[in-house]
DNA sequence: TCCCGTTCCGTTTTT
DNA sequence: CGGAACGGGA
């Protein structure tokens, strides 16, 4: 450790840091344990961590840090380029869970009988999937909820068991079903070189027990580990740390219990709570002074979390005294809140000389957000919805990528049963059980069959002439990209996105999406989908090459982030989960009330309203200078007038921090008379496009 | 095989 | 209310 870098060191500036960011940042070997308060630095002292370790003579490729979300992961990336330069930078290993799973996976799942390449599922296919073990041992979809069971299995695969061992699923009356359906899910997915998200944390660990060898590989090269939301993490996940630190314990662990709000996906906040017990010789290091909010958004989320019971007690202040009232509009109806948002949107925008990357609106559920879609159109404000994910699950675009993976892997069955027919080459429901029957038969994958059936028509009941035909072309069609993928992926000749769009092409994708819809719009919206689809391929490409595998991949463990440009000047709107580790000048909290925060379906249970508080406290400590939160006193749902009550935690808030107003008032626009005139003038030439 | 009308139901949250 | 999924009819 003699060949300390100054000019790294330097770099870092140290003594910028507070005493308790600098303890951390500095802290070297052993296990470190960060309560870091919402706001309070935690990602600069991941990065500045990341660079103090490199200055001390640590070779960046044997640093791990593990982000919770794509987005956190990505936004590291970017800070610890901009800290430390890209040469250092580049070889630090920076992502999430999921991809740090797949990784690895992807070099040694066949120690575990897989072979390679396997495909991941999206959620589509694990349904397909449990149906058929349905059908195999006799349950009915109608009366045993496969997304039930799948629900239970998955919360088994997260705490690295079997479903009959869930305590908390103990008397659910799906468990039984779940557990059955449960090995044979399993042997399907291996069958099928399948993998599902979880399996992406749980067959490493497996990987790591059963293969000593294998985990010494790993263990030797990540000998700093860092987690990031430590709070989120889940059993499993802790045992594929354990696995790869547990050699040289240099593990350094960051979270905030009140910031964990995941407890739906197996997150157990005792992780973070038991972390001292379960790694004696723990440093504690709490960061609790906060950098972001002014000390009214502040006092707001403390006095609401304090309504929590089972915390660390930790509280945040900032030095930013005072600050705006938090400011409560209770709206008439859900299109005026929708309108007031748009409206003050635009008017603070004017009034501070802001750019709209400003502001965020925030919602529990993905499904509130398009009434404030709408609103912003008509103000033309532009927007982006984070998260939302819709234009991956649109029909013809999941049809496209199925061509693109099981070109990719042949063997894909359930994305070669999806695009066998399709276009049409006539192979309805009944063929295609008899060739299923004729795979199960002779023990052939369905792409081996398809390709024996087109080879000899007769070993099969009902196969006319045009249709092997047709078979025969799709057969050769796979056959030739295949090839054409695997080379651009081996030796860059040629280029994917031009292959992509060939395919398409020959497949005469346009004219079948024609076909399908004898309107023309719509045909038009998904041809436009499609074309949309290619020239994410593009820019995926220009950034990452060309490679059908990192693209794919990239599709189903970060389905949030298409490859736009640069950041435009937008309103974000996303959920609160997505919110997590982000900060926003202006933000507007909108739908505060009972049945969205706290959630129709988490009002029962304390635990559950404990998780829709941190939600609350999340969603309050985005926000840096102004933060407004709205609720609709009435509402129209499922085509129903609702009278809707304000969330429970509006309760908790003290009312001097809040200033509450009416919709209507503030609607029409600013407060200030002065500005009124050109104000208004400025916005009608917005909404008229003059 | 395909199209259209009818019915059903309503996701919390994300990798 | 609106989208998806399903079933019956051409």
């Amino acid at each position: 450790m003699s060949n300390v870098d100054e000019a790294l060191l330097k770099k870092l500036n140290l003594p910028m840091l507070n005493p308790q960011q600098r303890e951390a940042t500095c802290h070297m070997d052993g296990p470190l344990l960060i309560l870091a308060g919402a706001g309070s630095g935690k990602t600069r002292v991941i990065t500045h961590r990341i660079g103090y370790l490199i200055s001390q003579g640590v070779k960046p490729r044997h640093i791990l840090a593990v982000s919770f979300t794509n987005k956190a992961a990505t936004e590291m990336v970017e800070r610890v380029a901009h800290l430390i330069g890209k040469d250092y930078a580049k070889d630090v290993y920076l992502s999430t869970f999921h991809s740090l799973g797949n990784d690895i996976l992807r070099q040694d799942i066949d120690a575990l009988g897989y072979k390679k390449p396997f495909t991941i599922l999206d959620d589509a296919d694990q349904r397909e999937i449990i149906k058929e073990v349905f059908k195999e041992i006799g349950l009915d979809p109608k009366v045993i909820d496969p997304k039930a069971v799948l629900a239970i299995i998955s919360r088994a695969k997260m705490a690295f068991c079997e479903p009959a061992e869930l305590r908390e699923f103990r008397f659910n009356p799906d468990t039984p079903f779940a557990q059955r359906v449960f090995k044979y899910y399993q042997q399907m997915l291996k069958g099928r070189n399948a993998v599902d998200f979880d399996d992406l944390i749980c067959l490493p660990v497996t990987l790591f027990t059963e293969h000593e060898e294998i985990r010494k590989k790993y263990a030797k090269r990540f000998k700093y580990v860092m987690i990031d939301e430590y709070q989120d993490t889940n059993h499993t996940q802790l045992m594929f740390l354990h696995e790869i630190i547990k050699d040289h314990m240099n593990l350094c662990v960051v979270g905030d219990d009140d910031q964990s709000i995941y407890g739906f996906r197996g997150a157990v906040a005792d992780n973070i709570l038991g972390f001292e017990d379960a790694y004696e010789g723990t440093r504690l290091i709490k960061l609790e002074q906060n950098y972001r909010s002014t000390n009214v958004i502040l006092n707001a989320a403390n006095s609401v979390i304090a309504n929590n019971t089972q915390r660390k007690a930790k509280s945040l202040w900032s030095s930013k005294d005072g600050g705006d009232k938090i400011r409560w509009i209770v709206c008439a109806s859900e299109r005026d809140e929708a309108e007031f948002v748009a409206a003050e949107i635009e008017r603070v925008r004017l009034d501070l000389n802001i750019g709209y990357e400003q502001f965020t609106i925030l919602y529990r559920s993905n499904s509130q957000a398009r009434l404030f879609e709408e609103a912003l159109r008509q103000w033309r404000i532009p927007y982006e919805v984070i998260g939302g994910q819709e234009f991956y699950d649109r029909k013809e675009v999941k049809d496209f990528v199925a061509y693109l993976k099981v070109c990719y892997n042949l063997n894909d069955e359930n994305n070669i049963r999806r695009i066998v027919n399709l276009p049409p080459r006539g192979i309805g429901p009944v063929l295609m059980g008899r060739i299923s029957d004729f795979a199960l038969l002779n023990d052939l994958s369905f792409h081996e069959a398809l390709k024996m059936i087109a080879e000899r028509p007769d070993c099969i009941e009902g196969i006319g002439h045009k249709v092997a035909t047709k078979l025969n072309d799709f057969i050769e069609l796979l056959d030739v990209y295949h090839k054409k993928f695997s080379t651009i992926e081996k030796t860059g000749q040629g280029s994917l996105p031009e292959a992509a769009r060939e395919l398409m092409h020959r497949l005469d994708f346009e004219n079948y999406l024609r076909s399908q819809d004898n309107n023309n719009k719509i045909a038009r919206r998904r041809i436009d989908n499609v074309e949309g689809l290619l020239s994410d391929i593009s820019s995926f490409c220009e950034r990452h090459g060309g490679s059908l595998d990192k693209y794919l991949t990239r599709l189903m463990l970060d389905r949030s982030s298409n490859d736009d440009d640069e950041e435009r000047a937008s309103v974000r709107l996303m959920t609160f989960h997505s919110s997590k580790g982000l900060e926003f000048p202006v933000v507007f909290m909108v739908g505060m009330e009972e049945g969205y925060l706290p959630h129709e379906n988490s009002k029962d249970s304390l635990k559950d309203l404990a998780e829709e508080r941190r939600l609350a406290y999340v969603g309050i400590t985005r926000a840096k200078e102004y933060l407004y939160l709205t609720m609709a006193s009435q509402r129209s749902r499922y085509g129903k007038e609702e009278v809707r009550e304000p969330s429970r935690f509006m309760d908790e808030i003290p009312q001097d921090l809040l200033a509450k107003e009416r919709g209507e008032d503030t609607k029409s626009l600013g407060s200030h008379q002065e500005d009124r005139n050109s104000k208004y003038l400025e916005l009608a030439k917005k909404m008229f496009d003059f």
